[in-house]
DNA sequence: TCGGCGAGGTGGTCGGACCACTATGCGTCA
DNA sequence: TGACGCATAGTGGTCCGACCACCTCGCCGA
């Protein structure tokens, strides 16, 4: 028959949720835009609200839609922050050889987003780095040497000019991950080194040196992946 | 007060999804492990059957839990696959600007997974590439150039090792994304040269050699990438 | 004119009911 | 004795109706 009003694919929620994605594809909604209520768009689809709340949260947490208590559904701005926030997740739940992996795709692209950055930073991000670098090395708490740490990276990050991967590299440097590796690896007192691999990015920065920058880049990264390859097999 | 009994932080919801991540995480919970029902789960977190729901559904399209009718709740493997399905989407959803900035990001993947490939690559790996670079050309039909494109490519990131990046690489090149570039960049005439472009990358995965690999890929990419930033700015 | 307050509308939560599907075990039949 | 098939209990999927917490905006009064 392939009645066209009932395709009957999967569960009802999965419909709708295609169904608004494919709303925001073709345009007919904007980023920003307020959606219809829940209960007007599951009487648009003909389904009940429960079915249809659950698809919005999903989109929810995919960061397509954001719902605002007592105001309204409304599409997010799309953005790449927006989008790949549920990059963390990733990182969050690998474990063993995944990480490896997942250090491996962060070396390469911070390697090229620190190249990027040494060709297109302006003297202010420049002076911002400086000062992630100088706190990082006035402080002991590794709380917040953490923070400066991950600041630093996403400033270069930024300073690339690709928001895609600043968002990606984010995800990759999340909180969690992040402090996972760090317990272990404080401990073979690599601290120092550490310190020494930072101001070498810095260095090729401030002498807007992209290969040099490339370089140490991956250097930086790689030596914390060789000591975690190192953890697993034998 | 600090009641840790109620933390009260957002949503009801929202809570059950950060408890399940966080039993996820820290072991509690295995890859392919079955979980409890979803009135027992709502009965242990204290909230009603739906709001479980809409966090199961949540976690669901994250790729972390998996939903069988009629059977249970269970955790995915946590593979790369699982989790970064929802990367299509970001490519499926992205617009003008942010599509470049994707591609730039696939450049750089691509490139290093085909250099990687090229020194990695087993002989039945190489055959199924020329399997889809002959297949490629013996056809005129668009779906199925599209479909051995896209095989194409696959076979090489698989081959690179790196299955968290093979997964990136193919949410990136999602059927909508590339559908949707292709499109217009076939009007331009510029089939004969994406096919040049494939053979060059198999005859440097053939010849062992990274280098040539890592540059053919890069073209390759680099050519819509170039073409697509046209299109958008005057 | 401007401020505050109230009503209506919105998403958030809850409980219960029923349906669709799966899995298991028991009984039956060859 | 074995395998097959069916009944059944249990699971996720859907729907409904109600109520709550919060936001918005317009009305009313100072």
């Amino acid at each position: 028959m392939d009645d066209e009003t009932a395709p009957q694919k999967g569960t009802v929620t999965q419909r709708a949720i295609e169904r608004i994605k494919a709303m925001i594809g073709e345009g007919r909604l904007e980023p920003g835009q307020r959606l219809p209520t829940e209960r007007d768009l599951a009487a648009q689809l003909g389904m009940s609200r429960s079915s249809m709340r659950e698809a919005i949260r999903a989109l929810t947490v995919l960061g397509v839609l954001e719902a605002r208590h007592g105001s309204g559904i409304y599409v997010t701005q799309l953005e790449a922050g927006d989008l790949l926030e549920t990059f963390g997740v990733v990182a969050d739940l690998s474990r063993g050889p995944r990480l490896v992996e997942l250090l491996e795709v962060r070396r390469v692209l911070e390697s090229t987003a620190t190249a990027l950055a040494a060709a297109r930073i302006t003297a202010d991000q420049l002076a911002e780095v400086e000062k992630h670098l100088a706190a990082m090395s006035a402080t002991d708490d590794p709380e917040e040497i953490l923070a400066h740490d991950l600041a630093f990276h996403r400033e270069i990050a930024t300073a690339a000019g690709n928001e895609t991967m600043a968002a990606i590299l984010e995800g990759l440097s999340s909180r969690t991950f992040r402090a996972r590796v760090w317990r272990g690896y404080q401990e073979e007192g690599a601290f120092a080194r550490t310190r020494r691999e930072h101001a070498a990015i810095h260095r090729a920065l401030a002498t807007r040196d992209p290969e040099a920058a490339r370089a140490a880049a991956a250097a930086h990264v790689g030596e914390v992946e060789e000591w975690l390859r190192t953890q697993l097999g034998p």
